[in-house]
DNA sequence: TCCCAGGCTCTCT
DNA sequence: AGAGAGCATGGG
């Protein structure tokens, strides 16, 4: 992609597979919003940025260039090829139809510990919800900056008990929260080398974690540990295997399992 | 009101 | 190994 910093703006010119409301809205993610003006601001890796479409540029402030090429260029995966990726799984027509449905999304690479801690939310609820439950998480235990709060560490977190995170009304997760946060804080769970592991192995371990069932510990690795090999099948997505795929993932797929998993959960939400 | 939500744990066969 | 109840909370 062409980048520019001008202004103390950066701007991704004529971008390709990358639409803002598809990324940032479609569930892999819970700390982005849209304001009345159309603008997009959100909070990852300690930062906060702003980011709006105009004259079919996307155009990022708040922001410098270092923090882009260090946190934002890797954060909105802009070194994947997308054309190449959809062209390689619309051997399937399904999948050819969820792709251009879905078109513009990317797989945001997250933080670990904020990927784990929010999927853990996420079990047996709803999307406003835990959105919600994330954004007390953060009000109440993370760091203030400018425009925001930012996720709270693993180490405060791990600080806390059962009765303190009531304020963010998370129901019977509280506990595996906790168990998460002290479990990756005492390094008996150690995020990074997990990215680097074997993928069995590295799920088998995230399960360990109270809360955390092949669900959670695929989005985890997708989401947080960059793993696009990752399906992680929930009500919906096995909904649509049952329904438009006999039940099974196309072979077609490949490696590509986390990118396509994500299309077909855009796609069926947004279809009945 | 009722059903359900980007599931998992626990218990009982 | 597999099935089923229960779980906190609240959005639609």
């Amino acid at each position: 992609m062409d980048i520019k910093f001008e202004n103390n703006k950066i701007y991704i010119k004529n971008p390709k597979n990358f639409d803002l409301a598809q990324t940032l809205d479609c569930g892999q993610a819970f700390r982005w919003s849209q304001n009345e003006n159309g603008v997009w601001s959100g909070i990852a890796f300690g930062k906060y940025i702003e980011l709006r479409e105009k004259d079919g540029d996307i155009i990022i402030s708040g922001s410098n260039q270092a923090d882009f090429k260090n946190i934002w260029a890797n954060y909105f995966d802009l070194s994947r090829n997308y054309a190449q990726i959809v062209k390689d799984v619309s051997v399937n027509e399904t999948v050819r139809k969820a792709a251009e449905f879905s078109h513009g999304i990317r797989l945001l690479n997250q933080e670990p510990w904020e990927a784990l801690c929010s999927f853990i939310i996420s079990q047996n609820n709803n999307i406003p919800r835990i959105k919600g439950i994330v954004e007390r998480l953060c009000e109440n235990f993370g760091e203030k900056i400018n425009g925001g709060y930012t996720f709270p560490s693993a180490e405060t977190v791990a600080k806390l008990t059962v009765d303190d995170l009531t304020v963010i009304r998370s129901g019977f997760r509280a506990k595996y929260i906790i168990d998460a946060a002290q479990k990756v804080t005492s390094g008996e769970i150690n995020l990074d080398v997990l990215k680097h592991a074997d993928y069995d192995a590295a799920r088998e371990k995230l399960m360990t974690i109270k809360g955390v069932g092949p669900k959670v510990a695929d989005c985890v690795l997708l989401y947080g540990l960059s793993r696009i090999e990752a399906f992680p099948r929930d009500v919906w997505i096995n909904r649509a295997l049952d329904n438009l795929f006999d039940g099974k993932i196309p072979d077609c797929v490949g490696n590509y399992g986390g990118i396509v998993q994500q299309y077909i959960f855009h796609y069926i939400r947004n279809n009945q």
